[in-house]
RNA sequence: GGGGGAAUUCCCGAGUGGCCAAAGGGGGCAGACUGUAAAUCUGUUGUCGCUGACUUCGGUGGUUCGAAUCCACCUUCCCCCA
């Protein structure tokens, strides 16, 4: 199957500007394409994975990627789909995190020689001039046409500010500069960002009076409705140093029934046919699936080692297997003993008063022993050494005493 | 530039002088049930030296025995007119 068909039977394709012409584009490796970043964090989170899923894809099918780091954009902000004005960001703290991306994007992309490259638009926007840019690029926006993009629809209610509003120019830019500059002919980017693509689509026709496309991919929501990745506290990143593996693989292990082959389909690299057999699986099945799709994402992220640890781990402690694993563990040394002090220094409560709470709950096992009282001590587990705590059912976490 | 309105605990949103650590919903956490799933039911959801104390209702001052609630100024946001 050609790489657009099978990024079709996949699920990740949402819209194009022209399905036969990007089919053939992108079947014939002939694609020079681009996906802009914004680089709003020090860490990619598993919610750009499906662009960069694509990119693998379509790499791999000999198109050349071209992934955009939106230094100047994100001085900017994209309004799309925000209730309030993003924060501005400092200059420096962008070029950290525009580096902490290319790191992790070698994960997924061949920087190689010849390979994919990266630009950050902050090269080019940063060195505008305001008059030369309204000639040049301006003159070719309807703000009538603007208004009416769903996407800012919700925006007027709110508030827009004219900052704001010239993301959608200044992401066209984007586009027309790459497409003069590597002959870039395809720009993919997630179905939200349709109306501002097609700005850039439509800029190069007028300007140029040539064909580059667009191609946007489905928003992976959760069954719930919910942005993938994005939990309670905070997002699932790429970054062992803010999500360890171990939490990495839980997270997907723990995916929704109903959300596992759509995840394993878009997500992993698992032939077609394989995923087909395993739609057929009902009830405690799935949890191979399951399995499979965390074990496949650490692998990718993380590297084959860590996905091998985390799996050990999680069978050992979720079905009594050997050993305890590597879990999660925080060394103490000095301080009291109490469990509520305990539980706060190793981060699995907030506050003491959670503790206390939890521990009245039932929520906290010491070596396999529920703990209700409250004012638990554990300095016979000091003397031992160590001890694994069990917050509700799924977390463990083992404390050292040193 | 003029006029009007709003700011409440993670979010939405009640509360208009004491009965308010603040209704209700969402979300979160925990318990039961289970398959490390979902749904459901129950409890819980400011902090601490926890049968009590302390800090919260945009900010700063003020009125009062007493303020999230009243007054003044400030900040931010929204709406209408230009």
């Amino acid at each position: 199957m050609k790489v657009y068909d099978e990024l079709r039977a996949r699920g990740l394709i949402a819209q194009t500007t022209g399905e036969s012409e990007v089919r053939e584009m992108v079947n014939g490796g002939a694609a020079v394409f681009y996906v802009g970043f914004d680089p709003t964090a020090d860490s990619l989170t598993v919610g750009h994975f499906v662009p960069l899923i694509v990119m693998r894809h379509l790499q791999k099918a000999g198109n050349k990627p071209i992934a955009l780091i939106g230094g100047g954009t994100t001085l900017v902000g994209d309004p799309t789909d925000k209730t309030e004005m993003r924060r501005v960001m400092t200059p420096e703290t962008i070029e950290r995190n525009a580096e902490c991306f290319r790191r992790q994007m070698t994960r997924f992309l061949d920087f190689s020689e010849g390979g994919a490259i990266m630009v950050n638009n902050a090269d080019w926007l940063t060195k505008l001039n305001y008059v030369d840019f309204l000639r040049d690029v301006g003159v070719h926006f309807s703000v009538n046409r603007m208004l009416a993009a769903e996407c800012y629809k919700s925006r007027l209610q709110k508030g827009l500010s004219f900052l704001e509003f010239n993301y959608m120019l200044m992401q066209s830019y984007d586009y027309l500069l790459l497409h003069e500059r590597y002959g870039c002919n395809l720009q993919c980017g997630g179905d939200d960002q349709w109306s501002n693509m097609l700005g850039g689509t439509e800029l190069i026709r007028r300007k140029l009076g040539r064909d580059a496309h667009t191609l946007t991919l489905t928003l992976l929501l959760t069954s719930s409705g919910g942005k993938m990745g994005k939990t309670a506290k905070g997002a699932v990143w790429l970054d062992p140093e803010k999500t360890p593996p171990h939490d990495f693989y839980q997270y997907f292990r723990n995916t929704d029934d109903a959300d596992v082959i759509p995840y394993l389909k878009r997500l992993t690299f698992v032939p077609l046919d394989e995923i087909a057999a395993m739609e057929h699986w009902r009830g405690e099945r799935l949890n191979e699936a399951k399995e499979r799709l965390a074990y496949e994402l650490t692998a990718l992220c993380h590297g084959k080692g860590e996905a091998e640890k985390a799996k050990e781990t999680a069978r050992a402690l979720f079905s009594g297997g050997p050993g305890e694993g590597d879990m999660p563990s925080t060394t103490l040394c000095g301080g009291g003993t109490l469990l509520t002090d305990i539980l706060v220094a190793c981060s699995l409560v907030a506050s003491k008063s959670e503790a206390r709470r939890l521990i009245t709950q039932g929520g906290v096992e010491v070596d396999g022993q529920r703990v209700t009282d409250p004012l638990a001590d554990l300095a016979d587990k000091r003397g031992a050494g160590s001890c694994v705590i069990r917050k509700g059912k799924k977390i463990y976490h083992k404390v050292v005493f040193t």
